[in-house]
DNA sequence: GGAACACTGAAGGGATTGCTTGAGTATTCC
DNA sequence: GGAATACTCAAGCAATCCCTTCAGTGTTCC
């Protein structure tokens, strides 16, 4: 069936924040950028069952996140840099934006030829 | 009564990456980031209900990415600089602890004399 | 004063999330 | 071969998410 609800989940950006906004999987990309580590390595620091740290590093894996790759009877995950690129791409270009803006106001303050104040900027003023 | 402070950090993370990971919210801020909005002016490119957007404004706010002012009837919202801080914050962390074991990495395969790297660490090259 | 406008709050419903338990598979060690 | 290890899969369940509708509240315009 089709659900009508379903906005573009599959967006990358979405998974990647996504997988992002839980505090374990952040404890788990921090280990990783220590160094690669097997699935019940990057478990041991936390209580939780390794069914529940196996989900997240799928979660993470499939964000783009990290990578992993099987040898053997252990999995070895390590941090894919392609997925936080993205992300830092995405945050870089909306500070870029806003701190243009940020600079236009101050250059209109700086040099008021016919005032900021009336209506003619963005439409944000009613 | 039980304190619950010491998780405040990652919580507040926990909100803006969760904010950040629905595509509706990312376009706001990318709205937002060109310049103020009204909640109307904001819900104006979606097909949602004003609702569902006002929605999305709390969300955003309450992880720290926006703010707003409540003028007469209307309710402006901007881009709030500290919440995409924190946030670019954590990523260059991880992006420079994950950097500097590259380094680490490249230093050690140009000039090999006590490599640690026996069997305890990880096997990452065969 | 009354109508239009810009939100705001509550209730609900369907989908998704994060976790657990329990069972199963593949690999390594003895 | 048998036991231990390291996941892997499926089912189920409470909590949360995102959206809708409907009924307000407070402002502005005429």
């Amino acid at each position: 069936m089709i659900v009508k609800h379903m906005l573009d989940r599959s967006d990358s950006l979405d998974k990647a924040f996504h997988a992002l906004a839980d505090p374990t999987r952040r404890a788990m990309v921090d280990r990783l950028a220590r160094g690669p580590a097997s699935v019940s390595a990057l478990a041991e620091p936390f209580e939780a069952t390794l069914a529940a740290i196996v989900q997240h590093v799928q979660v993470l894996e499939r964000a783009g996140l990290i990578e992993t790759e099987k040898r053997g009877r252990t999995r070895t995950c390590r941090i894919a840099g392609s997925g936080f690129e993205q992300v830092e791409a995405w945050l870089t270009a909306r500070r870029q934006l806003w701190e243009r803006r940020f600079d236009a106001l101050g250059a209109l303050l700086a040099a008021p030829e016919e005032g900021p104040e009336a209506s003619g900027d963005s439409g944000e003023n009613p």
